[in-house]
DNA sequence: TTTTTAAATTACATTTTTGTAAGAAAAGAG
DNA sequence: CTCTTTTCTTACAAAAATGTAATTTAAAAA
């Protein structure tokens, strides 16, 4: 499957020269054309990997940076002039992974992008996340996944998305899910449970994530 | 290895015959002789196996099985005299692992016995749990396990531990943890991290493991 | 030894998580 | 349709987790 490779760029010439580059280097390419939403823009594109000029129109492309780790997870690539200094970049963390100069070695940027797809792909996290249809929960970070959007869940969210995730397309009665979830405690209300759903399905909603959990009343629950 | 069994029982002469034939059957036995102190020295006991009568002197067996649970996951086989009824003893849900009836049916003890060992053994938890050397990380849980006593990490205590776990015997600076911890967050002290590690020590010292995460001077901690 | 600096410790304030109460909405029974 | 029951929703209070400030301790340097 081809990756897509997302160009955050404003200056026109560059941006084209880079385009036609990767895309004959068998990359599906976008690239934006306004910076006045590029956050949002950036995590709407969905893209493989992101490259990611540090001038930009707007907003500086440190705080795009530390906004779009925020929620997600894309491997990203920090473009800077020479006269920024890659150490001291390094040493601020804003969260990208890798760093190239302007004016692009461009096969140096090509076996950084090599290099991060690879390794992106290659943890594959395969014991860590559980494929949950429509989105991934992620064990170790207590996350749900969609899109290369993240959303952290509390403990309890966690515990009954986990156990409803290992029960996938099962029935899934509530005290079958209160025992999972405060298993030797004092007894807590039913409806304890109730609001306790309604706050992981909240958290689902926000990655547009609608109806997968599913009510069987008098029942329990299925995740679809 | 040969796996240790407790027997809480307060009548002498089943207590005997019970030892008697599970030794025969080639476990370790131990058996309480006196209630006063039951939790604790179960716990201390540290057995592969707990087989518990539910009418105690001094306290109750339902109680006795909820506060070990609250701290350790050995496996419990409640004993009940035959006007107790077991239906209404499994929806109460205390617990354990298995219910038997007295007077025991020695073959059907044996073989709960059995699937019990044999289940916990199996479970195994390989993929869930991270050997620290004298304890147990367990990822899916968050939790640090050693003697059959277990204790929740908070999330923080839980990523500074795990980071220290997949870097065991190696030294990580400061620097290191607080990326790992805080990533692209707003500036956080440095202090915090000491508090961290602080509230961490703290939990392993609970489970009386001293020492176990050492400091390096103007160089990090080492996890040992 | 004295001084300096890094790390530990303690107490407290803030934020987040969690449980409960009360009422609304929705589904099913009669 | 009306009544009953289950689940959802909202707001609030209690508890737990987390960060900060101030102080102490202890290691290393001078």
């Amino acid at each position: 499957m081809l990756e897509k490779i997302l160009i955050v760029e404003d200056d026109k010439k560059i941006r084209e020269e880079l385009e036609t580059f990767l895309v004959k280097n068998g990359f599906i390419v976008k690239a934006l054309e306004k910076f006045d939403n590029t956050v949002e823009d950036i995590l709407e594109e969905k893209s493989d990997l992101v490259l990611l000029d540090i001038n930009l129109p707007f907003v500086d492309g440190e705080f795009v940076c530390k906004e779009i780790r925020k929620i997600s997870d894309v491997p990203i690539i920090m473009v800077t002039s020479r006269d920024n200094d890659i150490d001291e970049l390094l040493s601020l963390n804003y969260g990208a992974d890798q760093y190239v100069t302007k004016p692009y070695n461009i096969q140096i940027l090509l076996a950084k992008i090599n290099g991060l797809l690879k390794r992106n792909k290659k943890q594959d996290k395969t014991l860590e996340e559980i494929d949950c249809g429509e989105f991934l929960l992620n064990i170790q970070e207590r996350v749900i996944k969609k899109d290369n959007k993240k959303i952290e869940l509390t403990k309890n969210e966690y515990t009954i998305l986990y156990y409803l995730s290992i029960n996938r397309k099962k029935l899934v009665s509530r005290d079958e899910i209160m025992d999972y979830l405060w298993e030797s405690e004092e007894f807590i209300d039913d409806n304890t449970l109730s609001v306790n759903i309604k706050r992981l399905r909240d958290k689902l909603e926000e990655l547009g994530l609608l109806d997968v959990i599913e009510t069987r009343r008098g029942q329990g629950y299925i995740l679809k």
